[in-house]
DNA sequence: CCAATAGTGTCTGTGAGACAGTATAAG
DNA sequence: CTTATACTGTCTCACAGACACTATTGG
């Protein structure tokens, strides 16, 4: 490359055409909390973790469920924007959480050419949205199995479909608890979004303890069990109700309204307060 | 476009130049610990953390320091391969601790055209390459200030070159403590890496107290006093010994090896001990 | 002996784990 | 009264902060 007196005219002569190029995208792991019904009039209705996935309606993976994601517009967009653009179109919903996850990009991630892929978490409360997500798009919920030999199953349902993932973690190296992730033979969901998943739901349970994450999951107001809820099914374990109650203390406000109906003593409502 | 009949049908019509690109970066932040030249003969000499900087040669930002860093040839690596590759350039060196930090894409952070750039942390022990780094490297000391009005002063220096950077932190949203961090007229440093710096130290910072990554930056023998500094100098705080030294009671493990020829009593040499 | 660091003993307060107990709605 | 959840009191144990003390080298 010939050198250039000022950078004014450098960058005139510039091509950036010249050098390999590639294609990058923004995927989104949308995560909430649904209820599950109850069994009876008493009981409260069990929570559970579920994601938003599409339908692909073309090659590659046609037919096959995968996270809401799209190309970035390289000369109009950053990476959130173009996640936030697909959030909106997905869920007619501006306003969601989001932050980085992870930038994907094995050589053979996607089959057409080589793709990068950003990856985004996102968080929100189901209430917010329920009926406006597009039609192609559809709430699974999770279901977290950690086996003995370094093996994580997830299982996807909704009402129609059921998608198993395998993942197998090594350990990265030996001075942190990092893990390599690799899908054991993946058929069920497209490109390595399997990974993704795995990915956000373990920063999500490693987030929940040190921030207050959480309470973009929820709505204005909330009882403290159902908050305890959801950090069970987050964390994947009970919680003892003291402990629970003294960790969250200052990070609710108790306000004067009651929750009502339930079969039993009624709850009172809690809202977020910032420490 | 138009639809195909098999997957394979699609791939071989498939032509990823119909589509804008962008060129993808490597940018590492290599860490590390110096020594400081002691006052006298007993004392210990002071420990401060250093990064390596490269001088760029060419337009844009040319003669400016910047942090090591190329494009990612789409065909045939991945970022982490990048990122390795500049690495065994610059210092001579493999094995090196390498994890992904944060990807940065901002539409203005390289004037040449669209450069998203995945920024890699690194950590390195000084002695370890000293005499081996690129002639066009060299090794800065950091000064970290953090004041009220949260902004933060880095000062790099070298033998011969003082770098000041301002970036100002703002709280991206309420619940959590992500801050988003803004140069302030920054001409001292190349393209956005003040603030790759500065998510580089903060993430050294807290993940120090959770995981072993400290031992990357140590050599096989050290005494505790060693260790203790240079988390004091991580974590830009004092810590009393005998709680620094139940934290690290289970990370280490006591050779019989002493350290000699120090103006005071000897110090055992411990080494890593995985738990 | 002095200066400087190495290394330990122990008190105290905080906070999590655990369990038991009381409170209160709907049916 | 029963069921199921809401909510609290308190014991214990682990552990971090704090300070004081002893140990050991080179000069």
């Amino acid at each position: 490359m010939q050198k250039y007196k000022t950078e004014e005219e450098f960058l005139k002569a510039y091509n950036s055409k010249e050098f390999d190029q590639l294609s990058m995208t923004a995927d989104i792991l949308l995560i909430s909390v649904s209820d599950q019904e109850q069994a009876n009039y008493r009981k409260t209705s069990k929570k559970m973790m579920s994601i938003l996935l599409v339908k692909r309606d073309d090659y590659p993976y046609k037919e096959k469920w995968c996270l809401p994601g799209g190309f970035l517009d390289p000369n109009t967009e950053t990476l959130e924007e173009c996640a936030k653009r697909i959030l909106k179109k997905e869920t007619n919903l501006s306003n969601i959480y989001l932050e980085q996850l992870y930038t994907f990009d094995d050589l053979k991630r996607d089959p057409r050419t080589r793709v990068i892929s950003t990856a985004y978490m996102a968080l929100v409360d189901k209430k917010r949205l329920t009926d406006k997500i597009n039609s192609n798009a559809s709430w699974f919920d999770i279901l977290f199995l950690e086996e003995k030999n370094n093996t994580v199953k997830i299982t996807l349902t909704n009402d129609e479909t059921m998608i198993n993932l395998n993942i197998k973690k090594t350990l990265k190296e030996k001075t942190t608890d990092r893990y390599e992730f690799k899908s054991i033979k993946n058929h069920e969901i497209a490109f390595d979004h399997d990974i993704v998943i795995l990915s956000g739901l373990e920063r999500l349970k490693n987030k929940i303890s040190y921030t207050d994450i959480v309470f973009n999951m929820m709505p204005k107001y909330f009882t403290l069990g159902e908050l305890q809820q959801v950090y069970e099914v987050i964390l994947n374990k009970k919680l003892l109700d003291p402990a629970f109650r003294r960790i969250i203390a200052n990070k609710v406000e108790k306000t004067d309204q009651i929750q009502t109906g339930a079969g039993h003593r009624p709850s009172a409502l809690f809202k977020y307060k910032q420490k």
